[in-house]
DNA sequence: CGGACAAGCTGA
DNA sequence: CAGCTTGTCCGG
């Protein structure tokens, strides 16, 4: 039996009294008494009664409930060495059922399969799964049902939202579906197909015969906490054991799906003409073009956009406020915090707040005493009052720190988050796209990628306003092509060992030091990656896990280790 | 994790 | 030496 019980890293032994016997697998989640107090666990493996010495072992206290399939258990235990893990607790948890499951309905299928409608993704599952590469503005439904068509089908999307829109027209489809977490107990039973976030990498889903991960670029479907999943990478682990096909579908896989999951052929895709249909139109507005002494963000091209008034449209600029970094117009000093020296913008109430300390103080100079200042790097409020003055129309700021719905209107300005909160419009503008491109991480140009992804499947047209036209992530846009971006991708990652051609992890907080010393150096290199930051390679997962899980971790140490880390 | 118990510290 | 804190050990 393992507790449920963070901490606790231990297995223990009860007796199985006779007339629960019955109910009690691998998985099943009991309750015991255990050192005076009642806890709940799972039941991870089952001892002939002379194997142990049985004499003074206490009985299983009550079941509880279904819990993980044994699979599911040695799932976790592989996942447990993959991502470092100290224990197996939390995939255990991600696998159970969130509330007491005491009875399996009866499976609920369908008599006639729905038609396959997406021949690619049949071709994909009978060659043993593989890599479909749909363009952004192109529909996923066809190669849910092609791969429902074969039987039971675990389906994982980014997002709860998602995972309900599909669970809905797939049962207007006329399939049976169980929508995960919240119908563990259908899944188990058995359903057509099995919809959920990327936590339904971990669900039943009785008699699977195949699986698909929608988006599979997508940094959703990493867990953020630690340990850091990636249910892409559960999924295929998963399937792999069971023996059962997986299409990763996505309009720009990534690298680690290319090398490791598409087979030598790499990813099947439509023909370029078609692709091209289903990608948004990209607007490139070169910004070397512009008056080099404004440097505005509001540039003409965007002013045509914005004033005309059939068009809603959404301004994407990644720095909130009104201004980040100021300079003074007197002396030319950069503005400082007067407390840690850190740079320190204009607050919307006109005064100059620091970011780092907090320190806030009246807009004056701290070299000359000037009071007027150069914006240097203006935020989405300071931009909005520009576009309202240019457009001649109201403009709402979208950020991702207020959880109330953005009020409804033809001009929207806002961070990376705004793509996730407003409903479609003609018009996604990236004011400074320069920024998500170079940014300094070996994942940049992905995610600047998955950025323009996003933005085509809420408008037709994409602007992208950089000052590098011919970076590989805007010719990629622009031809519809997303190889432009993995090969160049693939031979820095090559060079540099990095995921997939090698294991990567952070390690940061207290006590790192420590525990970075009492690694073996023949398998892991040690690299400093900031004050408080450590950055691990290995040639592969299983040597990185291992290496880490076996290094002793002194009590108390508050460690955080993110193994394949998405943002370094 | 959380309870039990021992060792260490403080003040009368 | 009671009364309290801190540390270590252990559970089936």
């Amino acid at each position: 039996m393992l507790p449920d019980v963070t901490g606790l890293d231990k297995l223990f032994d009860y007796s199985i009294p006779h007339e629960i016997s019955e109910d009690i697998r691998i998985g099943t989640i009991v309750r015991v008494d255990l050192h005076g107090r009642r806890i709940g666990g799972w039941v991870v493996d089952l001892l002939h009664e002379s194997a142990v010495n049985h004499e003074g072992l206490k009985p299983i206290a009550k079941v509880t409930g279904y819990g993980p399939s044994e699979e599911l258990i040695e799932l976790a235990e592989w996942a447990h060495v993959r991502w470092a893990a100290r224990r197996i607790r939390p995939f255990l948890v991600a696998a159970s059922p969130k509330r007491a499951v005491k009875a399996l309905p009866l499976a609920h299928r369908r008599a006639h399969a729905p038609a396959p409608s997406s021949p690619a993704t049949s071709q994909i599952l009978a060659s043993g799964g593989g890599v479909l590469r749909l363009p952004p503005r192109s529909d996923i439904l066809p190669s849910v049902l092609s791969a429902i068509a074969l039987g039971p089908t675990l389906v994982v999307v980014p997002t709860a939202v998602d995972a309900s829109h599909l669970t809905s027209r797939l049962r207007r489809a006329g399939a049976t579906v169980a929508f995960v977490p919240d119908d563990w107990a259908a899944a188990a039973g058995g359903v057509d197909v099995v919809v959920g976030a990327r936590s339904a990498a971990w669900m039943p889903c009785a008699g699977m015969a195949a699986a698909i991960v929608i988006d599979e670029h997508d940094e959703a479907l990493q867990e953020e906490r630690s340990p850091t999943w990636h249910a892409r990478d559960v999924i295929a682990e998963r399937c792999f054991r069971a023996g059962v096909p997986v299409v990763y579908v996505s309009p720009i896989p990534t690298l680690v799906a290319i090398e490791e999951l598409a087979g030598s052929d790499g990813p099947v895709h439509p023909t370029a003409e078609r692709e091209r249909m289903h990608w948004p139109n990209v607007q490139v507005v070169d910004r070397t073009d512009e008056d080099p002494w404004k440097k505005s963000l509001v540039t003409s091209a965007l002013i045509e956009r914005i004033r005309d008034p059939l068009q809603r449209v959404l301004c994407i600029s990644n720095t909130t406020g009104r201004a980040r970094v100021l300079a003074c117009r007197t002396c030319k000093a950069l503005v400082r915090c007067e407390h840690c020296d850190a740079a320190v913008g204009l607050a919307d109430d006109g005064r100059l707040a620091c970011a780092r300390c907090l320190t806030r103080r009246p807009p004056v100079c701290q070299e000359c005493g000037g009071g007027t200042f150069a914006n240097i790097r203006p935020g989405v409020t300071r931009i909005g009052e520009e576009l309202e003055a240019a457009a001649n129309r109201r403009a709402v700021v979208v950020t991702g720190k207020d959880d109330t719905p953005p009020s409804r209107a033809d001009l929207y300005v806002g961070t990376e988050a705004a793509l996730y909160r407003i409903e479609p419009v003609d018009v996604v503008a990236f004011l400074e796209f320069d920024s998500e491109m170079l940014a300094p991480r070996f994942r940049s140009s992905e995610q600047a990628m998955a950025l323009l992804v996003r933005a085509g499947r809420l408008a037709p047209t994409v602007m992208i306003q950089t000052f590098n036209p011919d970076h590989e992530v805007v010719q990629a846009a622009l031809a519809a092509d997303p190889d432009i971006v993995v090969s160049a991708e693939r031979e820095r990652r090559r060079m540099l060992g990095l995921p997939p051609f090698g294991a990567l992890a952070a390690v940061t907080g207290g006590y790192s030091d420590e525990i970075i010393a009492e690694l073996d150096r023949n398998v892991i290199q040690v690299g400093r990656d900031g004050e408080d930051r450590y950055l691990l390679r290995a040639d592969d997962w299983t040597t990185l896990g291992r290496a880490i899980n076996e290094t002793v971790r002194p009590v108390g140490a508050r460690i955080r280790v993110s193994v394949d880390p998405p943002r370094v």
